[in-house]
DNA sequence: CGAGCACTTGATCGCTTTCAATAGCTGTGG
DNA sequence: CCACAGCTATTGAAAGCGATCAAGTGCTCG
């Protein structure tokens, strides 16, 4: 693939991720420093990024692609406790090993920093410090709300919920304001969505046809998804239809 | 009650949580200012401290008693998202209302700043903000092995999850290592542990007695809990009995 | 003593899981 | 070109776990 030429690897301005990354409130000198220390790497779609127990020799970010947390229980039921989109930060500086598997999803391309020259420079540039909070506050708002689809809704009302989630992302990314119908691709393969959702993959696909029936969502193939009416989405989902969240 | 009675209202120094709050790493100078913007408040076991949706004027932390976060549906389905112990801190700088849901469990005594104070010292004081990073990306792992614990366990598994959470603390807060028995009064109704636990009330209390005829744990009346092999209980909570995590 | 509350226990229901078979697609090699 | 393996996804039938509905216990407080 070509993903890896998508964008400048020296310069920060031509980032895609510029604006929303944890270098988001960086000064043009605070970047310097950044990009002194910074270096990408590629990993392909279904590899492991970072093995639970490993030592983190890096934090950095995700630049484009996607990314997942999960935990395992010794008897191989797994769940996963976070999706990383392109903008989302990896790591967790002052911890030596990492809690989770960072798998990543579909290919992915991140932004790295040696886990040390990062840790100084943000105690040394309260800007990154700052911007960190902030995102580690989103994940923290995420995390909650997955703990209610998690603990309250059903099958179908999670299935619902996960693809309002994607949807909204979409909408975010492409920043209009759409009144007609959304369409986009699903980035998941139904494992993952049943991971997210804790449920099996089969009632994943047995709700994915029950809304395809009920004309709440149309496919094409089995990842290209249209939703006709994003209200309606919303309310199987069992949220209130103004949204009270964005991320 | 004297709860309220047990601690010096205007010397930090003598605060119970002054070594584990927001406010652990501030020095002399900086405790001097905290002190001279925080009040205490306190709530009786019940009381809303913040509903969702409210203007946020204050944030704080919790000096005693048990709070918790808490999510609703239209329809009445709720789920506990946060369970705030003494240290633990409340609201978020930078959002002007409430997710949430905040209520008192148990009596609670908070001790609040006023937010807008608040924010401008945690500009100036890299302490704190550095203190909120941390117990923010602690929050954001509890959080995180909780969804673990709602789309991957067992009932069973839930009610011993929630139980060995519980005395961990409590032998973290008496700070010895315990080899024997170990001994805790529940903090929470079977309504409160059913919404921790994405699970109804009657399979709570239906759990709890399985676990109790199976000697896993003892009861003494409905509140009093011995558990005579920690071992034991981690294992029927399905985590590896190393305990990979604290709080 | 009775009201109210927290909790327990029983019986039944239904949703999600489990087990199993099949379809559709892609890539590989004879 | 076709056969076949390997993977993802769908669908069916049956089982099981937790929810629901319902009754009853034990305790506290007025």
């Amino acid at each position: 693939m070509t993903v890896k030429a998508q964008f400048d690897h020296t310069n920060c301005d031509g980032c895609p991720i510029r604006h929303r990354a944890v270098c988001a409130h960086c000064d043009t000198d605070e970047l310097e420093e950044l990009e002194g220390i910074k270096y990408y790497r590629s990993f392909e779609a279904g590899q492991t990024i970072i093995w639970s127990g490993d030592q983190m020799s890096f934090v950095g970010s995700v630049v484009s692609g996607i990314a997942s947390l999960t935990q395992t229980m010794e008897d191989g039921r797994t769940q996963m406790v976070g999706l990383l989109l392109p903008s989302d930060f990896v790591g967790r500086p002052g911890r030596e090993t990492a809690p989770y598997d960072v798998q990543a999803t579909t290919d992915v391309v991140m932004c790295c920093f040696r886990k040390k020259p990062f840790e100084d420079l943000m105690n040394s540039t309260p800007h990154i410090a700052h911007r960190l909070l902030q995102m580690t506050l989103d994940e923290l708002d995420a995390a909650r709300e997955w703990m209610l689809v998690l603990g309250r809704k059903t099958a179908r009302e999670k299935i619902a919920s996960l693809l309002s989630i994607i949807a909204r992302r979409d909408a975010s990314v492409s920043q209009k304001v759409q009144s007609g119908p959304i369409v986009f691709d699903l980035p998941l393969t139904r494992e993952a969505m049943a991971d997210y959702l804790g449920l099996t993959l089969e009632t994943v696909s047995r709700q994915i046809s029950a809304l395809k029936r009920d004309s709440v969502i149309s496919l094409e193939g089995k990842r290209h998804v249209t939703i006709p009416d994003m209200a309606r989405l919303m309310d199987e989902a069992g949220d209130d239809s103004d949204g009270g969240f964005l991320i």
